[in-house]
DNA sequence: CTCAGTGCAAAGGATTTGCATGCCG
DNA sequence: CGGCATGCAAATCCTTTGCACTGAG
């Protein structure tokens, strides 16, 4: 992971008053890493010291501060990943057997497409979308 | 609603071993009514002398005989609706604002096409899609 | 010194479950 | 009759919060 990212992650955090401490420099190495995003346990078993209230309160205020970002799956656990502008526009695999979420991409070619369509329904409906999402709910490589 | 949606109801529960009682049919009824993905508290609110286990167990129930599917917003509230193959495919436009999830569709040109993005993804990442969400998230009309 | 951040344990809140009763088949 | 469905209340489980302590500036 490139030293921007923490850069970023430091800018970020002070815009709401907020300090980039080991402990949220941990979390955000632990997702920058992990490719996918987590849930809170799969966070733990990374690293049996750190108490669950550190990660839920550090991941809420990484979200805040628009450093990461809640996924939700298929089961009742919230997920967190890098913000899409500190990686990159992708979407995710969420299987119904094991639960897990992984990251996919389309053609630049078809966003674009999307990108449209959606414009089209903003336009249509009043709403006014911030992002959106393009899951495939199904069964996951692994659990074929 | 048409009566075929209730005959259908009543065969996928039999293949579940199950019967479509008063409470499960005025469920269906609510939820065909809505035109939009209900949370318990909303399904609640039209009728004050259903009690919340029984909405919980019988959503369960129609979940899993196939009727109806669950529906993720941004809050914490798990919604339903009926499954798609009773209704017709529409995506979800889900308010951060108020947490409402609404029902948009696409041209069927561009579901075309994403079906077609969908199933090189498959091909390549061995994940077996059964279904597809494409949501927004943004601010809806009533919220502005 | 000061105050945000941390850890632990207790509280919160949506959802699930146990058990006795009622109703459909 | 027999067993599934129902209602109520208690239990679960992810998540949040209170409070005292620690550490960075």
């Amino acid at each position: 992971m490139s030293p921007e990212l923490h850069d970023t992650a430091t800018a970020r955090l002070r815009t709401i008053g907020q300090r980039y401490t080991r402990g949220r420099q941990a979390l955000v190495d632990v997702l920058a890493t992990a490719g996918r995003p987590l849930s809170i346990p799969d966070v733990l078993a990374t690293d049996r010291s750190i108490p669950q209230s550190s990660v839920y309160r550090n991941l809420a205020v990484l979200e805040q501060a628009g450093v990461v970002r809640k996924v939700h799956g298929n089961d009742d656990f919230s997920r967190f990943e890098l913000a899409e502008d500190l990686t990159n526009h992708h979407h995710h695999l969420v299987c119904v057997s094991c639960g897990s979420v992984d990251d996919y991409t389309v053609p630049p070619r078809f966003e674009r497409s999307m990108a449209k369509a959606i414009d089209e329904v903003a336009a249509e409906t009043g709403f006014r979308a911030q992002f959106h999402r393009l899951d495939l709910v199904g069964v996951c490589a692994r659990c074929n």
